[in-house]
RNA sequence: GCGAGAGUGGCGGAAUUGGCAGACGCGCAAGACUUAGGAUCUUGUACCGCAAGGUGUAGGGGUUCAAGUCCCCUCUCUCGCACCA
């Protein structure tokens, strides 16, 4: 009997077939329940699941149980981002095709996901590289396309001569690819955009609608990269050329302190002045060596504040439009052709950075702000003064508070035409194209007559070929698929070239949430019934590293959505959670370091119910996660001491219902379950017979069904909601020991009415176990159809509660009172304490503060 | 450099609103059962001290009857941004 364990090696696959043939967990639209739609950011089908992917469906299944059990309507679906490069070097590599090794991962780790009883909708399951999926991808980008948020452009792109394909700012990671790693390059190419700077502000005064539900890391991030920045566009002129040079300051007060302005070494100013002729040819030759120079770092290097200031004079000056100055026009590595105008003011005195510049190249530091005392002096100051001050050498703004001067400034440069104010944004627009053959074809053919031709929607999906040659060689295999390449102009009918790159993956991924609301849909995208009811997603849970790419694209779409009508919600995700990753030995499990855990092998060794339980208690799921051999076999102990538990009270159980009248619920039989009324009813009947011991239980069950879901409704406090089930586990052990089995009677409802809820409470975390008692206690039904335990106050409360007595705040006794003693009985009861007194006798009390149910303190002087 | 988060026993972590620091688990120790146990059950387990008692939440200071929690300074770690004009 001891070693009796919960056989999961059968019990599991046992009951994931029987959920599975019953369709327990399939979900429809149903105006009578509220919505719950919880999702997890969709796996890459790499080939097998990670413990990364472990916890982060273990807690999002965890929710959605909860909340199935609470009476939501839950949509909880699973499905794979499956368009990418790993299938396509695959082809290349082992020369299998991109769709069949893409399928067989897909296949292998779904097994993985239903082994560890998930409760997914496998219905509503999406997968990007399929037709009926891309099919709208493409048919969205022909809806972008025609706002106009969809366009080509030639701009320098990042590149990676790895991956062999463009990049998104968003995917370079300090210069580096964010899959492959390599040094990112920049390139000159003609390329497919989307145009998300249009919603650059939205994105980002939206942030403020998510202040509840997202953590502050993750908005902050998002409100980081996009880099709202105001300030004011001024013209100075090249008064060899008149040439207007426009640059881009959020300090226009400091616009008289203007000593020299510095462009970034690309800027094409640099062109033209050497075109010109203007300038000798050793300065020339100087100037190309620069430029050589920037063009041969990469960005990190080159823009690092680490990095030592470098510029270089032009020869030629500029005119500052405010004072009719001159000031010399320089090159330098610190500034960068793509923010703002790529033109920068120096102004020295004011700005940190323009002052080491100036400093270290002898330039002139004029004093434009002044503070309070008059202190600051272009000769002695040792740094830029950055202070609030007065404006000064400032023409007809002297005198005028620098932070009132930034408007007035820029007004004044808008009245004479040289200016304006203005907003920078840090964000650019997002780089879709990618000269890869596994992702949705861009549904654009080019025309010599007819130019660029958006596919008709008649004709989607593009299709992508089953017959490409995959080499690794001379670009993506579309290019040289003749079949592919040749298409007819849909405007003239004659023969045309199609687009042959495919779009960004992110793309896939920014509107998956919406299909899967109707994810069958042959007709349309999706049906805006179903989107309007499920959406938005209530809780969505993945990993931080989406913070300002798949997170941003993603709103970025519900914005354009809503816009053109397709969608009724502004934010796409209500609330989100960023979980923490899965350490082994303090550092993240890989390969190379020979420190992963495999899923797998844990599942086989412990079974999915005790992987699940350890990885939703080891650790908050906000925070990372130290894989610990010792800590699952802890998880695996308490499944098999909570299935011991509820195996050796079943007797008592049966007792219990033995003594009840059989009712309409219990036709089924002698087998036939206690319903919670039953209990309920049988308890009430059982009270004046019941122990302290029985009461004492009771209260503490109730009290901590009452924790445990305030726990899992209100924070995600997984780990103390599965230490209160093993306290719970623990009270029951301690009880179950005194139980006299001669003494039996309606009592043993106490017992039933424990284990009853305990079993609903470990559902979420363990379902198999929990099914398999539920149906060890009779019922027919599935537990996850039985609706989450509740707890009665009444029961909850405990009739007498321990105070500490505190003298000068040092815990001194302790004494049970009754739980509704008042604060001035308290404070009475204090004083009456024999240790109290005696510690007390002769000191004068100079103070008690009674805290009502707690505690009181004596404060005494002497 | 800027921004965010964190720092609590041998370890993972708990303390929800300023009110008993260390819940729960791991580990360790002892006992019971046992042919045996790495199974199971029970008990103990922050530190110093024989004890009474004292000390203790990175370090220092402060507010308070009372501080892991609030305020100020310092240190360390993690993450993000990083010459953004």
């Amino acid at each position: 009997m001891a070693e009796e364990r919960f056989d999961f090696r059968e019990a599991e696959p046992r009951w994931q077939q029987k959920w599975d043939q019953e369709g327990i967990y399939k979900v429809e639209r149903d105006p009578n329940k509220p919505k719950y739609y919880a999702l997890a950011m969709f796996p890459y089908p790499s080939g097998k699941l990670h413990m990364g992917h472990v916890r982060n469906y273990s807690i999002v299944d965890v929710i959605a149980r909860f909340r199935r059990m609470k009476g939501y309507n839950v949509l909880h679906p699973m499905g794979y981002d499956s368009f990418g490069m790993p299938a396509e070097n695959a082809a290349i590599q082992k020369g299998v095709s991109p769709a069949v090794w893409t399928k067989s991962n897909i296949a292998e780790m779904t097994e993985q996901l239903k082994q560890l009883g998930y409760s997914y909708d496998w219905d509503r399951a999406v997968y990007t590289y399929r037709e009926d999926y891309y099919k709208w991808t493409q048919w969205l980008f022909l809806q972008f396309y025609r706002q106009g948020l969809a366009y080509k452009k030639t701009a320098p792109v990042n590149w990676c001569p790895s991956c062999q394909t463009v990049l998104a700012n968003e995917q370079v990671v300090d210069g580096k690819c964010w899959r492959c790693d390599s040094d990112v390059t920049k390139n000159n190419l003609s390329q497919w955009f989307f145009k998300i700077t249009q919603y650059a502000d939205e994105l980002l005064e939206d942030l403020r609608l998510l202040e509840k539900g997202w953590p502050d890391r993750v908005r902050t991030m998002q409100e980081n990269w996009i880099g709202r920045s105001e300030g004011a566009k001024v013209a100075f002129t090249l008064e060899a050329t008149g040439d207007k040079i426009p640059v881009f300051t959020t300090r226009p007060d400091t616009i008289y302190g203007v000593t020299f302005m510095v462009v970034a070494p690309e800027h094409p100013i640099v062109e033209k002045i050497i075109e010109s002729g203007l300038i000798d040819g050793d300065r020339v030759t100087a100037i190309r060596a620069f430029q050589e120079k920037m063009k041969s770092l990469n960005e990190i290097a080159r823009t690092s504040t680490e990095a030592e200031k470098e510029g270089l004079y032009l020869g030629v000056d500029v005119t500052n439009p405010f004072n009719g100055e001159k000031a010399q026009l320089w090159i330098a590595n610190y500034v960068l052709m793509d923010y703002g105008t790529g033109a920068v003011m120096g102004v020295p005195a004011h700005d940190q950075r323009d002052f080491e510049f100036a400093k270290k190249f002898g330039m002139e530091i004029k004093v434009v702000i002044q503070d309070a005392a008059g202190t600051v002096d272009a000769a002695t100051m040792t740094e830029a003064y950055a202070e609030p001050g007065a404006m000064v050498n400032s023409g007809p703004f002297d005198g005028t508070p620098n932070l009132e001067g930034i408007a007035k400034v820029a007004a004044f440069a808008q009245e004479q035409g040289f200016g304006e104010k203005t907003i920078t944004y840090r964000l650019r627009d997002w780089l879709i194209s990618r000269q890869r053959a596994w992702g949705a074809p861009i549904p654009i053919v080019y025309c010599d007559k007819c130019g660029t031709q958006p596919v008709p929607e008649s004709e989607l999906p593009v299709r992508i070929p089953d017959d490409l040659n995959f080499t690794g060689e001379g670009g993506s295999p579309l290019r040289r698929h003749e079949g592919f390449m040749n298409a007819t102009c849909p405007s003239c009918g004659g023969p045309a070239r199609r687009e042959t790159d495919t779009m960004d993956t992110f793309v896939d991924s920014s509107w998956y949430y919406l299909r899967y609301a109707d994810a069958n849909n042959a007709e349309k995208a999706w049906n805006p019934e179903d989107v309007d009811y499920w959406m938005s997603v209530d809780q969505y849970v993945g990993g931080i590293e989406h913070a300002v790419l798949h997170l941003l694209y993603s709103r970025f779409f519900t914005k354009v959505l809503r816009d053109m009508g397709y969608v009724k919600v502004d934010e796409p995700f209500s609330a989100l959670l960023t979980q923490g990753m899965v350490l082994k030995d303090g550092s993240k499990m890989s390969k190379s370091k020979g420190n992963t855990v495999s899923p797998e092998e844990m599942i086989e060794k412990y079974g999915a119910d005790a992987c699940r339980l350890f990885i939703m208690f080891a650790a908050p799921p906000e925070r990372d996660l130290d894989w610990s051999d010792a800590g699952i076999e802890g998880a695996y102990r308490f499944v098999n001491r909570f299935y011991r538990m509820v195996m050796s009270a079943l007797p008592a159980y049966q007792h219990a219902r033995s003594l009840l009248p059989v009712h309409m619920g219990n036709l089924a039989g002698f087998m036939g379950a206690l319903t919670e009324q039953e209990i309920a009813d049988g308890l009430r009947k059982a009270e004046p017979n019941l122990t302290p011991e029985d009461k004492e239980l009771r209260r503490m069950i109730h009290a901590t069904v009452k924790r445990i879901t305030n726990d899992l409704h209100d924070r995600f406090a997984f780990n103390t909601a599965i230490s209160g089930l093993m306290e719970m586990t623990n009270a029951i052990y301690a009880y179950r020991d005194k139980l006299d089995a001669e003494d039996w009677n309606l009592r043993t409802l106490v017992l039933a009415e424990a284990i009853q809820k305990a079993i609903l409470i470990i559902a979420p975390f363990c379902p198999h176990l929990a099914d398999e008692l539920w149906s060890k206690l009779g019922y027919q039904e599935s537990i996850h159809l039985h609706p989450w335990p509740d707890f009665d106050e009444n029961v909850a409360r405990a009739e007498s509660v321990e105070i500490v007595l505190q003298i000068n705040g040092k815990v001194r006794d302790r004494l049970e009172v009754p739980a509704g003693i008042t604060a001035a009985e308290m404070e009475q009861v204090a004083l009456a304490s024999d240790k109290v007194k005696a510690l007390i006798d002769g000191k004068q009390v100079v103070k008690v503060i009674p805290v009502p149910g707690k505690l009181v303190n004596i404060v005494v002087k002497g």
